[in-house]
DNA sequence: ACACTCAAAATTGTATACAAAATAGCATGC
DNA sequence: GCATGCTATTTTGTATACAATTTTGAGTGT
């Protein structure tokens, strides 16, 4: 099929499409199992998706290897790959090392951040304000903020100057997104988080290090605390199903 | 080549092979690059690296793919891969974030290490122990020492509970191990490095966390401090037989 | 001697063919 | 009816063929 592929094929590929398709089937492929549209648990096939993105196997299978090092699938051999499943002890080893990692981040953009760096901050945390004010806001709303609160902390850590500091931080941050997005977008305590960020970009604004790295640990610590809460409680209705029947 | 391949062809690849080629080229070509056998800033082409391992080229592009991930390589759209070189900066920044994660993990693991892994740790002890005592040692010996005293961080990491952490700081160490190893070669600072072991294998047996978190730290700043003082040097020496040419 | 152009070689990117393994389903035997 | 074993299908793993791009180098012109 790759093989009479019309002009403009790109299309079907992710919005930015890279020079190779190698990246291209990576970034869609990440899009899709962050954003949560390729649920986690699901198995994914080559040919599946190599027909999907009218492609052959072989830049499919790269970014398969890609996205298994990243976490984001895991594979075992001859057995294809399934979308990574989070249990509630994977969260809690991750958020662990987020709150070392996004307090030092943040305390080092506190001490870093140019004039530039603090405008787009506030622009961003505006931009939450604005979506969350809206009076009768859709779901597709409620993501955008969402997202635009994760971005923050990508921002943040991109600030600090440190690349790989910054670049894991982000794997982490990819890793969770999904859960974070469908557990906490019904949870009333976002609006805390809300307030937290604001307080995080006003520490950093004003250079204050060791207060922006002490909110920012805290504010991991909260986001933990509300995601394995619910997950609990999921996890708790399960095992009561379980012995009901 | 690979179509006429002996019986025993994998004893050309890693020593314990893996059931996927894949898997067996990618841990190969690692322990090259981790050992400095394939130095840093060396150009490593597909087709070399197929005809030296007897296999085809597709499983050495997953490799790859796999390494680049790994930040063990670096490579540009259709212009190869290249052996990560790192600067003094990125030095910095890895150290930076090895403090945060291995102080963490050597915490962790003063509260949680079971005797048996105690155990295991006094033994690591004493093969550098052992291995630095050799009287009139040769540089393999010596090379013997340097592993098994980072070994023992990645133990570290492992007893501390968190795989997500014990893997994250794995990543660092391999991408640092070879300078350490080059650099750190010839340091008489090196024997310090022993002490400072010892004493966090003590406090960690002493199910001191807090000690254990400090000392890391303080080792993890030692080394950094050590490897960047040599590193400098070698640059300004660089540059002062670029300006005197 | 230097710069420029163009072609040839080398190298990666993609597609496809084939092999090996795992899974599923069916038939057979108890 | 159920378990077991075999075959058929599906899916991944590997090799190779082909396309596209970059690099190299020779040759030409100034």
């Amino acid at each position: 099929m790759p093989a009479e592929r019309p002009e403009n094929w790109k299309r079907n590929l992710a919005k930015e499409t890279k020079n190779t398709l190698r990246d291209s089937v990576y970034s869609a492929l990440k899009a899709m199992i962050v954003t949560g549209q390729i649920p986690p648990g699901s198995r994914v096939t080559e040919n599946d998706i190599a027909a999907k993105l009218t492609v052959s196997r072989t830049p499919v299978r790269e970014a398969f290897n890609r996205l298994e090092r990243d976490g984001l699938v895991t594979g075992r051999p001859r057995q294809g790959y399934v979308v990574t499943e989070f249990d509630i002890n994977m969260f809690r080893e991750a958020f662990e090392i987020r709150e070392l990692l996004d307090g030092h981040a943040t305390a080092l953009a506190a001490a870093a951040a140019t004039e530039q760096d603090k405008a787009r901050l506030r622009a961003m945390l505006a931009e939450c304000e604005r979506l969350a004010a809206i009076p009768e806001r859709t779901t597709r709303e409620k993501f955008q903020e969402l997202e635009v609160g994760i971005d923050l902390h990508r921002v943040i850590a991109e600030i600090s100057g440190n690349a790989m500091l910054h670049g894991m931080l982000c794997g982490i941050l990819d890793k969770c997104q999904h859960y974070v997005w469908t557990e906490l977008l019904w949870l009333d305590e976002w609006k805390i988080a809300r307030d937290e960020h604001a307080e995080i970009v006003e520490a950093i604004c004003a250079g204050d290090a060791a207060r922006a790295g002490t909110l920012a640990r805290a504010h991991v610590r909260g986001s933990r605390d509300n995601v394995l809460r619910l997950l609990q409680a999921k996890s708790d209705y399960q095992s009561f199903l379980a012995k009901a029947s």
